[in-house]
DNA sequence: GAACAATCGGGTAATTAGGGAG
DNA sequence: GCTGTCCTAATTACCCGATTGT
């Protein structure tokens, strides 16, 4: 079995540069898959966070002609 | 864990002493990196805007000769 | 059982996005 | 062509006390 990395969201803030409630509200909007801790606490899943990063991030255009 | 330092638009406006709306453009144009959030809001890496506010800033030739 | 940091939930200010006209 | 300001709507940040995780 694979071990699926899970992060907080503290460390899902980090790498958003947003206050941790902020990620909460994604999770909540389903904008973000979450998984709750027996007793309500989220923990996010670094594969989908590592993705949804890679895919929102827009390099910038080279136009040094 | 590796976080790269992100930067508000506000601050990269301080940065570079323009209004936030301006650094929204230049993320538009593509003249520099972006990072959205899911909510849509924009991010920049601190190091590539230092690189770039580095670039734009052009040293007065020492004429230490 | 106790202590500490983090997250929970809700509510309110500040920031940002997007379009338009100067 | 580029930038600063005005507007409205959406998103985000900080406030609180209580619960969870280590």
């Amino acid at each position: 079995m694979e071990t699926e990395r899970l992060l907080t969201p503290g460390e899902v803030a980090l790498m958003f540069r947003v206050d941790p409630k902020t990620v909460t509200r994604w999770a909540s909007a389903g904008r973000i898959g979450s998984i709750r801790t027996p007793g309500g606490h989220r923990r996010f899943r670094e594969s989908e966070v590592s993705a949804l990063l890679a895919d929102l991030t827009i390099p910038a255009s080279q136009s040094t002609a």
